[in-house]
DNA sequence: CTTCCACAGGAACCAGCGGACC
DNA sequence: GGTCCGCTGGTTCCTGTGGAAG
C-alpha cells in the first residue's frame, strides 16, 4: 500500500477536460453556421433597446436545429447591452414542455418576474392579472421567449396564449413582444387566424444542419470540452455524418460525442476512438427504446409483444396476424381486447414514435394491408416490455 | 373485365375525467 | 362544491382501394 490518496486519480478524467460543454442546454460562445438566423433575430429585437416594442416572432426549425441556443444567445446579447445602455429591457424564458399547463407557465413567468406566487391555490385569471400589473408597475420592454410552443398549443391551453398575444392592450406603463419557439409548425393551424398572426409578425425558419456543418459544430466545442488529443481524427466526422442522416440534429450529435467520450472513459481508454462511438450509440438506442416502451400504455406494449412474436416467426407481418396475437395475449393476461379499429391506430402510434416503420401493402385478392417492420433490436424491446410486471408471462 | 379480399382510415359518437369558472 | 367544458381514448359504422385471381 501506497500513501498516495485513494482519491488522486479518481474523479479526474483523461478524455474530458470539460465535460459540461457536450449537455444539451450548454450554451456555446459561438453559434457556426447561425449567423444568418442570429442577426436577423437581433435586428426584430433591437428596437427593444430605444423602448419601441418590437415585433412578435415565431421561430421554426427541426430539433436540434440550434433555436433555443439561438434566442438565448440574442437574448443575453441583448440584456447586456441594456444594462449598459441603462434602458430597461427585461427577457424572460420559458419552457412549454417544462411547465406544460397555462397555470405552471403563467406562474414561472410571474416568478421570473420576481412575483411571489403560490404553487397552487389560484386561478390562472387571477394570476395573469397579477402578473399584468407587476409588468405594467416595472415598466419598459419585456421580451417572453416560450420555448416548444407547441406543448401549449395542444394542451388546450389556447385560452393562455390568446390572452398573451393580446396582452399590450391590458398594459399602460410596459410593453411585451412574444418570441414563440417550437418544431413543429403543424400547430400553428389549430391556432385562431388572430391570434395566429400576432404571434407570427415575425418568422425566422431553421434548417437543418448537413454533415459538413455538424462537423464544424462539433470542432468548435472540442477544444474546450476533450483534453488535448483525446479523440481520434475520424470520430468527429463520423459522428457528423451519422447525425447528419439523422434529420441533422445537432443535440444529438454533441450528445452521441458525449456518450462516446464517456464509453472510452469507463473502458480506460486514453482517447475515443469510432468503436466507442458505435457503442455509444447502441447504449442511446437501448436508452431511448427503454424510456419509450417503459412508458407505453399497456395495450400498446401488448400490440408491440405481440408484432415481437410474430417477427421470428413470419417472413412477412401484416395487421391481422398482429390483432390474432394480440387478441391471444388478451386472453392470456385476462384482458378485455381493444377493437382491430384501435389496434390499427396504435400500429400508426407505434410508427410516430419510431419503434415500428409501417408500409401498406396492396396483395391483390389476399387484401390491401399494412406490413409492420422492427426497427429497434428485438432484444431491446424485450428487455424494455418485461419492466411492466402484467407482461412478466412472457 | 369483374370480383373480391383484408384491411385503411374517415366520421360520428360516447363515457369518463380533470380543470376552469362561478 | 356544483356545473359546465373540452379533451382523451375508446367504440361503431362506414366507404375506399390496388391488384391477383378467375
Amino acid at each position: 500500500m501506497t500513501s498516495q490518496n485513494l482519491f488522486s486519480n479518481l474523479g479526474k478524467s483523461r478524455i474530458f477536460k470539460n465535460r459540461s460543454v457536450l449537455v444539451s442546454d450548454f450554451v456555446p460562445l459561438t453559434l457556426p453556421h447561425r449567423e444568418n438566423e442570429i442577426t436577423r433575430l437581433a435586428q426584430i429585437m433591437s428596437p427593444a433597446l430605444n423602448g419601441t416594442r418590437p415585433n412578435n416572432i415565431f421561430m421554426y426549425g427541426l430539433t436540434g436545429t440550434g433555436k433555443t441556443a439561438v434566442a438565448k444567445y440574442v437574448s443575453n446579447m441583448l440584456t447586456d447591452e441594456a444594462n449598459r445602455r441603462g434602458s430597461p429591457a427585461t427577457v424572460i424564458y420559458v419552457n412549454a414542455r417544462k411547465d406544460d399547463t397555462s397555470y405552471r407557465i403563467i406562474t414561472q413567468i410571474g416568478r421570473l418576474l420576481d412575483l411571489k406566487l403560490p404553487f397552487t391555490g389560484l386561478s390562472v385569471a387571477e394570476v395573469y392579472s397579477r402578473v399584468v400589473s407587476r409588468i405594467d408597475k416595472r415598466g419598459g420592454m419585456i421580451i417572453i421567449t416560450i420555448d416548444e410552443i407547441d406543448n401549449l398549443i395542444r394542451e388546450s391551453n389556447l385560452n393562455l396564449l390568446y390572452k398573451l398575444s393580446r396582452i399590450n392592450s391590458d398594459l399602460r406603463n410596459a410593453q411585451v413582444s412574444l418570441i414563440g419557439i417550437t418544431n413543429d409548425a403543424r400547430v400553428l393551424e389549430v391556432l385562431d387566424p388572430r391570434v395566429k398572426s400576432s404571434l407570427g409578425e415575425e418568422e425566422i425558419v431553421f434548417a437543418p444542419y448537413n454533415a459538413e456543418q455538424l462537423r464544424d459544430i462539433l470542432h468548435a466545442r472540442v477544444h474546450d470540452a476533450f483534453v488535448e488529443d483525446s479523440l481520434e481524427d475520424d470520430v468527429v466526422p463520423y459522428v457528423a455524418s451519422l447525425a447528419a442522416k439523422d434529420h441533422g440534429d445537432a443535440r444529438k450529435a454533441v450528445d452521441l460525442l458525449r456518450k462516446a467520450g464517456e464509453v472510452a472513459e469507463r473502458l480506460n481508454s486514453n482517447r475515443v476512438t469510432i468503436d466507442h462511438v458505435k457503442q455509444a450509440l447502441s447504449e442511446i438506442e437501448v436508452d431511448t427504446t427503454l424510456e419509450i416502451v417503459t412508458k407505453l400504455p399497456l395495450h400498446s406494449k401488448l400490440v408491440l409483444a405481440s408484432a415481437l412474436e410474430l417477427q421470428n416467426k413470419k417472413e412477412i407481418v401484416v395487421t391481422g396476424d398482429i390483432y390474432t396475437g394480440y387478441i391471444m395475449l388478451c386472453k392470456k393476461t385476462g384482458l378485455e381486447p381493444l377493437t382491430s379499429r384501435r389496434v390499427s391506430e396504435i400500429l400508426n402510434e407505434l410508427d410516430m414514435v419510431g419503434i415500428i416503420s409501417t408500409k401498406i401493402l396492396n396483395r391483390g385478392r389476399f387484401g390491401r394491408t399494412k406490413r409492420v417492420v422492427l426497427n429497434i433490436k428485438p432484444t431491446n424491446i424485450l428487455e424494455a416490455l418485461k419492466k411492466d410486471d402484467a407482461l412478466k408471462i412472457m
